[in-house]
DNA sequence: AGCGTGATCTTT
DNA sequence: AAGATCACGCTG
């Protein structure tokens, strides 16, 4: 199918984390070799009143891409160990991005698999620091966006909207009551989430 | 259930 | 300059 332009992550922040599912998130490495998953979940962040976002307080040189326009990547690390994708929302200067949750692993899997040391099928991308790994994303690629070479977005039907859940965001502390969460309904490849 | 591991941000 | 926190994954 075809690739997503920039007009398509121009919409709300929260709507961009619904319209995310279901499609293929494309990374192409150095040497042509290509990765493909199939986004599942999801989660929602924004600037400014949003206390579980790293932008709630303004830019800084960490969050900067997260002010940039729309189909942006964010990346970061965190936890001494794990880096983190998002894609960026909202205009230009204002704060916003989806972060990437879970996918389905659809192509490349035998790299994956290399990438992911302890990985069955269903484990490879169940988790947004997964995700990064699996698909050797790191911070050199914050800020890049989903127009190059590197990383696309291809569409596909949506997700019928009976089949989509909804929740609190995962292993945050606060903003818990937001249900800014976002997922298909019984994928196999949802991440494993953490308690409270 | 516990902990690694380091960048980032806030407070002194 | 020091301390707290952290949008997590793995082992036990």
């Amino acid at each position: 199918m075809e690739r997503l332009e920039k007009q398509f992550f121009d919409i709300p922040t929260l709507q961009l984390a619904t319209a995310l599912l279901g499609k293929t998130f494309v990374r192409i490495l150095p040497g042509n070799r290509v990765l493909k998953g199939r986004i599942v979940e999801t989660e929602a962040y924004l600037g400014e009143g949003d206390e579980a976002s790293h932008a709630w307080r303004g830019k800084t040189d960490r969050n900067r891409p997260m002010f940039e326009a729309p189909g942006t990547l964010y990346v970061y690390f965190t936890y001494g160990c794990h880096h983190l994708v998002n894609i960026v929302s909202e205009p230009r200067e204002t704060a916003g991005a989806v972060l990437l949750r879970a996918m389905e692993p659809l192509e490349g899997i035998w790299f994956m698999e290399q990438q992911r040391r302890s990985a069955s099928a269903s484990n490879l991308m169940s988790g947004p620091a997964k995700i990064a790994q699996a698909l050797d994303i790191n911070r050199s690629h914050s800020g890049s966006d989903l127009f190059g070479v590197e990383f696309s977005l291809e569409n596909a039907p949506p997700i019928p909207e009976t089949h989509i859940g909804t929740s609190s965001r995962i292993g945050i502390s606060r903003g818990k009551e937001l249900q800014w969460r976002k997922f298909v309904i019984g994928s196999p490849h949802l991440s494993q989430g953490r308690p409270s």
